[in-house]
DNA sequence: GAGTGGTCTAGACCACTTT
DNA sequence: AAGTGGTCTAGACCACTCG
């Protein structure tokens, strides 16, 4: 098992420091060769390591080292440049669209409403130290929300919610699965289609348990770990 | 893209229905000359399915439509058969091994006790209608249990505790990442070395807010979605 | 324009499972 | 004994990135 040799020294070399996180790894034609093999059983190595989330690839561009994974709680409201900003990371977020809209099945499901019924869809696409980590989809329901596309997106949705409609996140269900990245989302997040990536699916309460809106977040799987502490509830 | 354009007929065949949870997939070699292509090409079609959690494979045994998975909310206590058979499926826990041994790096952390610190070690793998899905292992301090190994590993580790300790879970740290499967624990699950895996890791408290023990959870990442509520704490 | 990663071909051998 | 999946080789072409 050639590859998990491979693997391991390459493993050895990121914890050595000898790759530090955000380099970029030597060309694959030239690791192939200093590991005397061919590009087939090496890619084999890497794409162990982008699943176990120690590296990841750029589309056309390489791979690289993967930084620390980002703490993230679902229990936890503060947007997420704070939340970032918390953990000494650079957070920035980009508007990718913004309209309304028939929802789709897995979005009028979620929101409890008849197929097709118009409602708000925001993509976004969030970086971490520059780096794109997340495409975020919310569904929101226009009832709470009028003329919510005159407003601006500068700030988080959660800031917009509460000062412009008084609305407060107060409860949230979250559903968290392993997927992978196709089309468009891949894309945004510079991935070569068919990486691993998380889901995370919210459905979000106000405070007086109205549904106001779902999200479908996609991860980069290394980018981050759901991490959160739990009252039992029996 | 062939591999895509695969992955997708794939897909259909599994969602009209042709392809039933827990069925196996006709050989590689068949699939790769009905689809007219090289085992290589093909492999990178199943290996997508598998990441998007559709497909499984056992070691060796072939390729496998994946069942629905269990939906597992860390924030409630009850038993691992019990949330089975609330969803309406038939679980199996088997002890691999139960010793009093040093923690390890990673439990001694997260436990906060010096390394090398006697721990009990319990390991244990569980079934999902048959099919091996994750493999448990508990780190425990044996200051709240003494004498742990002399008692029965039949029923869950929840009950023994209450009913032999008086020790009453109450809270729990719960962090969730991806990862792949290696060594043993791809044994146990009947993996391939490398399979992606979803890792919790769980701090457990009792009813005195004292960490009692930890536990390191290797799920097959298709077998599980992490489901919860959350009041928002902020 | 050179080099790179993405994709694909057409084989091969072995150890293991299954018949 | 036959067939299967796991692993590996030694190439190839293309579209894209980067200097």
């Amino acid at each position: 098992m050639q590859y998990l040799k491979i693997m391991e020294a390459i493993n050895e070399q990121i914890d050595a420091g000898l790759l530090a996180a955000g380099n970029k790894l030597p060309a694959e034609r030239k690791l192939a060769e200093s590991f005397n093999t061919t590009r087939v059983t090496l890619r084999e190595s890497l794409a162990l390591l982008e699943a176990e989330g120690k590296l990841y690839r750029e589309d056309r561009r390489g791979w690289f080292v993967s930084p620390i994974p980002l703490s993230y709680d679902p229990t936890y409201t503060t947007n997420f440049p704070q939340m970032a900003k918390e953990q000494g990371r650079l957070a920035r977020t980009e508007l990718i669209d913004a309209k309304l809209m028939p929802a789709s099945r897995r979005a009028a499901s979620l929101l409890k409403v008849p197929p097709l019924s118009e409602v708000y869809r925001v993509d976004r696409l969030r970086f971490l130290d520059e780096r794109p980590v997340v495409v975020v989809t919310n569904f929101i329901l226009p009832k709470y929300f009028p003329d919510l596309l005159e407003k601006s997106f500068t700030s988080s949705l959660t800031t917009l919610y509460r000062e412009e409609y008084g609305v407060i996140y107060s409860k949230t269900r979250y559903r968290v699965s392993t997927t992978s990245l196709l089309g468009d989302t891949a894309q945004h997040l510079r991935a070569t289609a068919g990486s691993p990536a998380m889901l995370v699916e919210r459905l979000n309460y106000d405070q007086h348990d109205n549904v106001i809106d779902c999200d479908l977040e996609y991860w980069r799987h290394d980018a981050i770990c759901i991490e959160s502490m739990a009252q039992l509830s029996k």
